[in-house]
DNA sequence: ATTAAATGTGATAGAAAGCTCACATGCTAC
DNA sequence: GTAGCATGTGAGCTTTCTATCACATTTAAT
């Protein structure tokens, strides 16, 4: 086991229903002050706090305070890359034209929805990579956009499938996020997804 | 003035050669902490240490840490936006399909030259969005190249010019600075170029 | 040379945060 | 009931950092 695991890594496993609660509790009110309060205020005294547990037993169950943002994040990204992977399955079948803005719009929600896993943890959080670098989600998720792809290699005209894998998944993320930045966005929902589909579809066919 | 300013704006203007050379020193001091070992390590302690000046004087002329940090990053910021501004400007006569490129890769140059402002700082300081908030460079670039894409308004068949402006602005930037995220890139740097080129193109032109 | 302003110094106050530890209390099994 | 383990508690230790202040030194002006 290597240092950083071990400073992740749950320390204990609640045995009885009451250790339960409390490792609960301390989840919870970590999402909540990463809300509404934002990281800088997250200290795990306050945490304890919020949660209604003493500090001794935050730290019964997690090592550091990272752990528990780490436990956090983790749920969430694997949450929000099953909710992709599904759609990218029921995505299948179907031509280019009809997928694209489906998962253009599935991608959108899942980072609005977590925003502030997506968006604000990795700007507050001074660590934020190297807890949400152990996560394999993303090569997962990228296997499966992959084969995605296969499926549709007639209607793909570039000869470099790795790279198109990359600039489309980039260039919707990377739009996605500066729109959910802006907290007065002129441009409406339905439009990005447009013109990010229609971004993706003609630079696939060209 | 208000309270933010307060804690950026300069405190005390030089008057003398010596006391420029502490400024300089300082500034010049963070560079090097913040490139080489990160914010997490930038103390003030630190900063005057290796600036070789101290703590009192570093006091003197910047009233917190962060404006420090905000001096550098508008100095930086400045510098970039002036250079794409003016391959923005030796660019208007020319054809899209030659402008592209040559404003893709200059975005891709800064950015990487520059990569401790626009890609590490915005991860490791966790104040860095008030810091960059008060920058009107962003707008000022923007309205060149909104002249910008009036003069090829012919070669573009896209109705909504401000979407199209911020799509492609960021899924461009979007690509870029995920592409200098990763440490070892399989993409080489001048098949990015092509590909971001080809996928702005085929979107401005669909 | 004298004086005042500008500049430089660094010990240390003050605050905040992470985390431990000795102890208290609850639970379960025999 | 009592032994033993699981769980809960919170004062406070330790560290780290920002920022100040009383004082020393240098420069500029007369």
């Amino acid at each position: 086991m290597r240092a950083v695991e071990q400073q992740i890594e749950p320390r204990k496993t609640p045995k009885q229903g009451r250790a339960m609660h409390t490792v609960d509790s301390i989840i919870q009110a970590t999402q909540k002050i990463l809300t509404d309060e934002g990281y800088e205020r997250a200290s795990t005294n306050y945490i304890s706090d919020v949660a209604g547990v003493s500090i001794g037993s935050l730290y019964q169950y997690f090592p550091s305070k990272e752990a528990i943002v780490a436990s956090l994040v983790e749920k969430t990204v694997v949450a929000a890359a099953e909710t992709i992977r599904e759609e990218l399955l029921a995505c299948m079948g179907l031509p280019l034209e009809e997928s694209t803005p489906r998962l253009v719009r599935v991608l959108l929600e899942t980072r609005r929805e977590n925003a502030f896993v997506f968006l604000r943890l990795p700007r507050e959080m001074p660590g934020f990579r190297s807890v949400s670098r152990q996560l394999t989600t993303e090569k997962y998720l990228h296997t499966t956009i992959h084969s995605y792809y296969m499926q549709h290699r007639d209607s793909i005209r570039l000869d470099d499938l790795e790279t198109a894998i990359f600039v489309t998944e980039h260039m919707v993320i990377g739009c996605i996020d500066a729109y959910l930045d802006n907290e007065s966005p002129k441009i409406d929902e339905e439009t990005l997804v447009e013109h990010l589909s229609l971004a993706v579809l003609s630079y696939l066919s060209s």
